[in-house]
DNA sequence: CTCCTTAACTAGACAGTGTCAAGTTAGAGT
DNA sequence: ACTCTAACTTGACACTGTCTAGTTAAGGAG
């Protein structure tokens, strides 16, 4: 039978796939080279081949989840006609996917920043791409809107900023884990931004 | 000498302390207990007899994490007159924090949902402590203006999601680490609240 | 002063981690 | 049929957190 074959084939795939789930099964601290290696039926040493550690592993297990997230944007987008609902639709799939997927979520946006060096280029450009596509999505919801403060980009960072911090806190929290009993919803903490003329 | 003796006396504080200075030093990946113990010279097994574990140790160095942040929000907050000043002055202190320590906000606010068993219960409750202080600090500069939308808990939820997701994609990244070139100031994002009649 | 109890700390071991060096095996190209 | 290369295995190393069993110091009771 062809699992016989010494080569794997889609190890990559796999140990990434492998990844997401115990992570999303444990948390974050759940994931490891040598559990991924073994869920993906091979040995300790395997990835090696793929990644040139554990923290290109890392990157790339958060590349695959930008797009994840990229995707749950444009699905709540979808239907959505005014520019205000557009935007509206676009934060509540960024704060539907921290809500679904927590671990991936915290995972994605952690800074990481002295390790970035370690990361392999091509594992770096994908990451680099699904994580601008993600932002790309926003921005554009963000277009119809007079720029905050008159300033290019400060809508943008205004809505993200807000929706961001606001998911941290209070999406992906343990239930009752903030100072605040019950947040408002979203919709409501949401500024009403003036249309460009 | 003292030295010799047998007793530390004040082992728990060292390794507080050790805590810390190894998270700025080399990132929240750089903390171990076996670092923490021979930085503070003792055994490696020594902590054991303070904390039950890491996690508890992580706690505890999330309790004085707090408390030096709140400590910082009310060194900016002195002397600011109105109420907007006052409000963003704590909001200043909070990125002030944010940037100057980045290591450590960044393990501040790390969920950590399924650990939160271990810890210790004296150690939970300095968590609980100092991070409600933290948020009092915010609560009280936001108590002077008209709730948004209306709802008890408004806009503290919209400034604080607006602050921590500023320090968090804005403050704390990599330099040119964000999509958005220079992101505006945060006092020109922060929304303009109509104060109690 | 002596004995005893208790808390603080040490020493050693264990399983698990990431990474490296060396071998092995499969599959493609000539 | 031969070789070459990439994919994978095996084994080792240092390091991690935690557990168990000693050891040592400090303080109180007789």
């Amino acid at each position: 039978m062809s699992k016989d074959k010494h080569h794997h084939g889609a190890l990559r795939e796999a140990l990434i796939a492998a990844g997401i789930e115990l992570m999303e099964a444990g948390g974050p601290a759940a994931l490891s080279l040598r559990k991924c290696a073994a869920r993906a039926g091979v040995s300790h040493a395997a990835p090696a081949h793929h990644f040139n550690g554990i923290v290109s592993l890392k990157a790339a297990i958060m590349a695959r989840s930008f797009r994840m997230f990229t995707e749950t944007m444009r699905t709540h987008r979808a239907g959505a006609g005014t520019p205000r609902a557009r935007l509206l639709a676009i934060c509540e799939g960024y704060l539907a996917f921290a809500r679904r997927h927590r671990a991936l979520f915290q995972f994605m946006f952690q800074p990481f920043a002295e390790d970035r060096a370690q990361i392999n280029a091509p594992v770096m450009a994908e990451l680099e791409a699904h994580s601008g596509a993600a932002f790309q999505e926003l921005a554009e919801a963000c277009a119809p809107f007079e720029p905050v403060a008159g300033q290019a980009g400060g809508t943008e960072a205004l809505v993200w900023s807000l929706v961001h911090g606001y998911a941290m806190l209070f999406a992906t929290a343990p239930e009752g884990g903030t100072p605040i009993g019950t947040p408002p919803d979203f919709a409501d903490i949401l500024p009403d931004f003036p249309l460009k003329k």
